[in-house]
DNA sequence: AAATTTTAGTTAAACGTTTAACCGAGTTAT
DNA sequence: ATAACTCGGTTAAACGTTTAACTAAAATTT
């Protein structure tokens, strides 16, 4: 039998107000009287009933989580990361997250997330890039809502973003500094507002070390940054330029992609080509030689967006505010000191 | 405002008590009454307060799923699946799946997670291997309990699992089928179920196909079932035996060793050696050349455990079944009639 | 036609909290 | 000595449902 406010006020020989006051110390209690409640309390095991807050509150004490299949499901567990970062705040936070996933193409007609529609929960959060549609539907809702890895169109509220801009100068400088001048940029997609950050980092550090941007060094045709587009932008790349000394890879995807080249045609990383990714995706470890790359902190974006949203629903007033979180330089063993040739 | 059941009440001029039974179909309602109700409770946008009903229910209508860290960050999105059958599932059914992860080096003294502690959830599902000590330390509290692909040591519970015995006869079979008799069996960790069930499927259908078992066919000395380990195992098991026409890994990452070692050293596959995985894992797509595979249903696996975990919910009789799940064998191009030297 | 059963609905209690309003006893200020 | 606070607590209403117990009218059985 679970035990109530109710037994812990008997025991305790109070009333339930000031069981009530104890737990939340919502109001002065003698240190006396306090102690005896809560030696009750740790007796009888007892936990407050959720659902008896929720209904005295209008709150329902949970967060909605919502993301496409395929950004879920993707094979490099980012999302996932960023997923359990908000679940890792929330238990501090004393939230529940409640994930659904969401088809990337959500027609008009599609249902809302029940969530939404059974008011289960005081808030959103929306991770990697949605359908404008869904956000339009979602709005009148008025659920506080934060954007992680996404800028919708509305620019209605508070957003997690990359700080994908110091990562590609970030990424760029460390080539500069170990004596590279022909860095190559191998992108993709370049609407993709992160992506493109990446390539302004780039040009700038070129820039800041006065080395002559040359566009037959970047390559940002194909549509998505994955491995195969990797491997093939690298190839076309080199079948026109020889003289690489470095590649810096939109993603490290991308990056695998350029080392399979490298590797299966005789150039050696590093010695012949440095080669840097970005993300700091598992799977850098294992290869051969393990990635140097600019690590995305993914748990800590998870953690900056809960707490994001769990400020604006204590305040209630949802400061638009853009949270960058910062890249670090991961270096390993892909990058190397210009060799003379 | 949101609108309650009063609201509906009053438009409708019925009692909530009615507009309960419409809602619930709890008891018989005339079908005029009935459609007035109804067309209050749509021009209301009336959703029921899910706390109003735990709190009278006595229920949550949540799901927890415990998971340790390490398996649903793996790079293979296979829990990830599973999760997002029970999500699947859970949308029809009514609940919310709560997750959380755990450290699989779950101590003594780690607190339970939260939504056992805080009577936040009337069932539980567990997901692969979890430590011993906390299912012990779960089980004082009598949730109804599920798990899925991991067979505790306490045989307490419901088991969703995968048919690897099935799989390990369907892949060897279609080896022989391909006119193979020098199968290769590359396999790690003989301790887990899972692995031997494979092992003992393959060694079932060569002996159903009157082919001698021969123990250097069989590496199963790795400790975890990866990528270097399959290149490894293969590695030593070529050196050793020269005539092997055709290799069943005992999931997808060990083929992915095997394949990158056989590529690396002048085999061509198919032609020269065949080669199948286990678990139909994305990468597969990715291979050179594609890899066939046995698939693992993982959505379904999540629908079938949260159908378990329901009708024990709802039926109040924790019916000890164990459901295993059907696999599949998926063709691509990693496997080939024999070809005669 | 009276007695019984069925139908269609209402009333009110209960679930476990929070919190505004209240109260009596000390304490302080006048 | 009295009025006005403060302190430490209690009482009771409210949150939005479900459901057991009840009722009045209609239908059925005797």
């Amino acid at each position: 039998m679970k035990s109530t406010i109710k037994d812990v006020a008997k025991k305790a020989d109070v009333s339930i107000a000031t069981v009530s006051f104890v737990i939340n110390d919502s109001k002065h209690v003698s240190s006396e009287t306090k102690s005896r409640v809560l030696k009750a309390i740790k007796s009888l095991k007892y936990h407050p009933s959720k659902s008896a807050i929720n209904l005295v509150s209008g709150k329902t004490g949970n967060i909605g989580f919502i993301i496409t299949d395929d950004h879920f499901l993707r094979t490099e567990p980012f999302y996932t990361s960023i997923f359990l970062g908000t679940e890792f705040e929330a238990r501090t936070a004393g939230y529940y997250i409640l994930l659904t996933s969401i088809n990337p193409q959500f027609g008009k007609n599609d249902p809302l997330p029940r969530f939404i529609l059974n008011n289960s929960i005081d808030g959103i959060i929306i991770a990697g890039k949605i359908p404008t549609n869904l956000i339009d539907r979602i709005s009148p809702y008025n659920l506080p809502t934060v954007f992680i890895d996404y800028i919708p169109s509305q620019n209605c509220c508070p957003l997690v973003l990359i700080d994908n801009l110091q990562g590609g100068l970030i990424a760029t400088n460390h080539l500069i500094d170990l004596g590279h001048t022909n860095i190559a940029f191998i992108g993709a997609d370049i609407e993709h507002p992160s992506l493109s950050d990446r390539l302004k980092g780039y040009k700038q550090a070129l820039e800041n070390a006065k080395i002559p941007i040359k566009n037959n060094l970047i390559v940002t045709d194909s549509k998505y940054p994955d491995r195969v587009n990797g491997y093939n932008s690298i190839k076309s790349l080199l079948s026109k330029n020889k003289n690489v000394t470095a590649v810096f890879a939109c993603n490290d995807a991308m990056a695998i992609g350029v080392l399979n080249y490298l590797n299966d045609n005789g150039y050696k990383v590093p010695k012949d080509i440095s080669l840097i990714g970005f993300d700091d995706v598992e799977a850098d470890l294992m290869l051969n030689p393990p990635l140097t790359t600019i690590r995305v902190p993914k748990i800590e974006m998870g953690i900056e967006a809960l707490k994001l949203l769990v400020n604006t629903l204590k305040n209630k007033k949802s400061l638009l505010k853009k949270i960058l979180v910062p890249v670090e330089l991961i270096e390993r063993e892909s990058t190397l000191t210009i060799s003379k040739k």
